[in-house]
DNA sequence: TATGAATGAGCGTTCATTCAT
DNA sequence: GATGAATGAACGCTCATTCAT
C-alpha cells in the first residue's frame, strides 16, 4: 500500500534534489556557471545523467533551483529590510550585513551571482530587483535628507557593484574575518562617506588634506 | 628568398591579426563572449576557419589578444595616472574618467569584461592589476590624509565593483549622457563622500540618525 | 495457497492487460504511434512503468496486443464474409462496410493502422491477410463471371489502398456522414466503375478492355 | 587563388550531398523514415556525424532534400499532365504510368511516401497536392461526362490509395513486369470498372447508378 | 599561406528496460 | 505483484581543433 510511502517518496525525492543541488553547487564552484553541465552534475552527484533527469526535468529547472534555494531567500530578506521603517543609512547597513551573512553561509550563491552569463534567467530576474531595492533605499534616504541628492539609481548601482565585490572577495577564499572587515569598510564608506555631514565649517575650504582629517579612533 | 621578406612577413602577419581582431570584436559585440565561436570569427574576418589558426594558435590566444589590444592600454593609462604625483582623490577621478573613455570608445571591451567566464586568462590577469592599482591609490590617499584609514585593498575593491557597474550600465545601452552622469555621481561619492571633511562641529554629535555610528571608535 | 488462486490470478492479469490496453489506446489516440511511450501508457493506466512490465514483456508485446484486440476481430469478421456464399460484388460491399464500422467504433485502430512504422509486427501480420482475403474475393468474382479477369492479387491491392484512404479520411476528422459517403462512392466505383461507358453494344461482350473503352465522350 | 576552386568547391559539395543523399536513401530503405537517424546516415555515408553537418545543416534539411530530389519532380510531372488538355481518363492513365516510372527509377521515393510519419513536413506538403490534383482530374472528368458523378475528392482519395499500393508493391521487391501489370490493371479498373456489366440495355443511358447496376451476372 | 574536409569530445535530452526491495 | 530508482544507448546538434594538399 502506497499509503505511507507516498510521503516517504516525496521526502526521498526532496533529499535527492537536495543532494543533487549540493553536487551541482560544487560543480558550480569548480567550473563556473558555463562549466556546469548536466554531465558533470550527474557525475558529481554519483548519478547517471539519465537518472538526474528523474529529479530535475531539465537544466533550466536545475538552475532555477539555485534561484529558489540561494537567491530568493536572500532577496526576500533584503526586501523586508527595505520595507522596514528604519532610516535609510541603517537600512543600507543592515542590507550589507544580511547579504554578507548569506554569502558566508552559501558559497554557491557567490559563484552564481558572479560568472552567470548575462542572458541567464537568474541574472535577468535578480539584477533588476536588487537595483530596484537599492534605488528605493537611496530615494528614501534623499527624501529623509540623509543622503546627498545624487541620482538614486546610480547610487544603487554603485552599491550593487561594491556588493558584488564582497561576493568576489569571498569567492577568492577570504576568511570570514576579512569579509567582515570588508563589510565594515563598506558600511563606513556608505554611512560616513555618503551621508551628508551637517554644518560644515565655511573655512573648511582651507583643509590641508593630510592634517586635520579624520578622527577615527 | 626568405631574405627581406622576413620583415614583410612579420608585418603582414601583424596586419592579419589586427584584421582578425576587428572581426572578432564585432562578433563579440553582436553575440557576446559565449557566442564568439571560431567559426563566426573566421567568417567575419573573411577567412577560413583553418586559416584563422595560422594567426592565432587557439581560441585562448585569440581572446588574450583582446587583452593586449583593449585591456592592456587601458590598464597602462591607468597605471600612469597612479604613478603620477596627483593627490589621491584627483587620481581617482582621473582614473574613473579614463576608464569611462575607454569603454565609450571600445564597446567590445565591455562585452569582454562582462561575460567573460571567471576562469578566463583575461580576467585572471586583469583583476589583480586593477585591484592593485586602486589599492595603491587608496594607500597613498590614506598616507596623504585624504582618505579615511580603511583597509585600502577593500576600498579598492569597492571602487572596482562600482566601476564594473559602469561597464554594465553602458552594456545595457545607456546613452553616453547617462553613463557620464554615473561617472559624475561616482566621482562625487568618492570625492565628497569618502574624502574626509574636516572640522566637523563638536555639537554635531547630536546630529543625524547615523550620528552615533559615525565615529568609529 | 496458490491453490485456486491460479485461475483468479489469470483473471486478474487479464483484466489488468485490458485496462492497460485501454489506457494505451487513449495514449495512442492523443499522441500517435510515435508518442506512445511506455511512460505515458503507464501513467494513463495509473501504473508504475515497472509494473507495466509485469503485464507486457516489452513494448512490442504491448503493440501486438492492439493487434489481437483491434485488428484481429475486424479481420475475423471480414474473413467470415469472404467465406460466406454471397456473390463477390456483394462480398466486397459488405467488407467495405464492415471495415468502416470498425473504424468508426475504434478510433485507436485508425491511429494504429496509419502511423505504424512499416516494419512493425502488426503491419507485417495484418497486411498479407488483408491482401489474401481480398485476392480471394476477386478470384472468386472472376470465376463467377462478376469481375473483369484482371490479376486478382492486384485488384486486392487496389482495394486495400482505397481502404487505407478511408482510414486516413477518418483520421483527418471527417464526420461519419462523410466517411459513409466515401464508402458509398467506393462501393459504387467498384461496382459501376469510374468511367461512364456509353451505350455499349450488346455484342460488346467481346470487348478487349483496351480497345473499345478508350473513346469516351 | 580561389578563382577556379570556387566552382570546384561548389561541385564537390554538390557531389557530397548527392553521395550522402544516396547513403540516406539506403538507410531510408533499410530502416524506414523513423529509423533514418543522422548517426546512421553518417555511418552509411562513411562520414563522421559532425562532418555530415557540413553538408546538411540539420535533419530537416536532409529530409527536405528528399523532397526536392524525389517527390517534387514527380509531383511536377504529374501536375503538368493534369493541366494538359487530355481527356480525364487519359490523364489518369498517364498519371499512373508516370508515377510508376518514378517509382521504378527511385526506390527511395517509395519508402519515403510510405512510412513517413504523419506529421512530417514532407507528407504534410505532398498529400494535399496529390489529392488536389486527382480531385481536379475527376472534377474535369465529370464535367466532360467521362466519369460517373461521384464526389471527386473521394474518387481522388481512392485512386491515391491505390497508387500507394503500387508504391508498396514495388517496395516489396516486385519485378518491373509485375508492377507494370499492376498499373495496367489499375488503369483498366479505372477505365472499365471492376464489375462486369452485362448487356446493358441501350436505353440504360438513364441509369441511376445504384439501380441498374445491381444485377451482375 | 591558405583551403576544404574531417574529426572527436561533449552538449542537453529521451526512452525502453532492469533491479533491489 | 508492485514500487522507485537506476541504467545505457541513442538521439540531434555544436565546436574547437587538425590534416592533407
Amino acid at each position: 500500500m502506497p499509503r505511507l510511502s507516498k510521503t516517504r517518496k516525496a521526502l526521498l525525492t526532496t533529499m535527492m534534489r537536495e543532494s543533487i543541488f549540493e553536487a551541482a553547487t560544487s560543480v558550480l564552484c569548480e567550473h563556473g556557471v558555463q562549466g556546469t553541465t548536466m554531465n558533470r552534475v550527474a557525475e558529481a552527484a554519483n548519478l547517471t545523467k539519465s537518472n538526474l533527469y528523474n529529479y530535475f526535468q531539465d537544466k533550466k529547472e536545475l538552475l532555477e533551483f539555485f534561484n529558489t534555494r540561494l537567491v530568493e531567500p536572500c532577496l526576500h530578506a533584503t526586501e523586508e529590510i527595505v520595507q522596514s521603517d528604519l532610516l535609510a543609512p541603517q537600512k543600507l547597513e543592515k542590507i550589507l550585513r544580511t547579504v554578507w551573512d548569506y554569502c558566508v553561509k552559501h558559497k554557491g550563491l557567490i559563484r552564481l551571482l558572479r560568472g552567470t552569463d548575462q542572458d541567464s534567467e537568474i541574472r535577468r530576474n535578480t539584477r533588476p530587483r536588487v537595483l530596484k531595492m537599492l534605488t528605493a533605499v537611496f530615494e528614501r534616504g534623499i527624501q529623509e535628507g540623509s543622503f546627498h541628492p545624487h541620482n538614486p539609481a546610480h547610487m544603487g548601482r554603485m552599491l550593487s557593484g561594491s556588493l558584488s565585490e564582497l561576493v568576489e572577495l569571498q569567492a577568492e577564499g577570504a576568511s570570514s574575518a576579512e569579509t567582515n572587515d570588508y563589510v565594515e569598510a563598506l558600511v563606513n564608506a556608505v554611512v560616513n562617506g555618503i551621508v551628508i555631514r551637517v554644518k560644515r565649517l565655511p573655512e573648511a575650504g582651507t583643509t590641508s588634506p593630510s592634517a586635520s582629517t579624520s578622527e577615527p579612533s
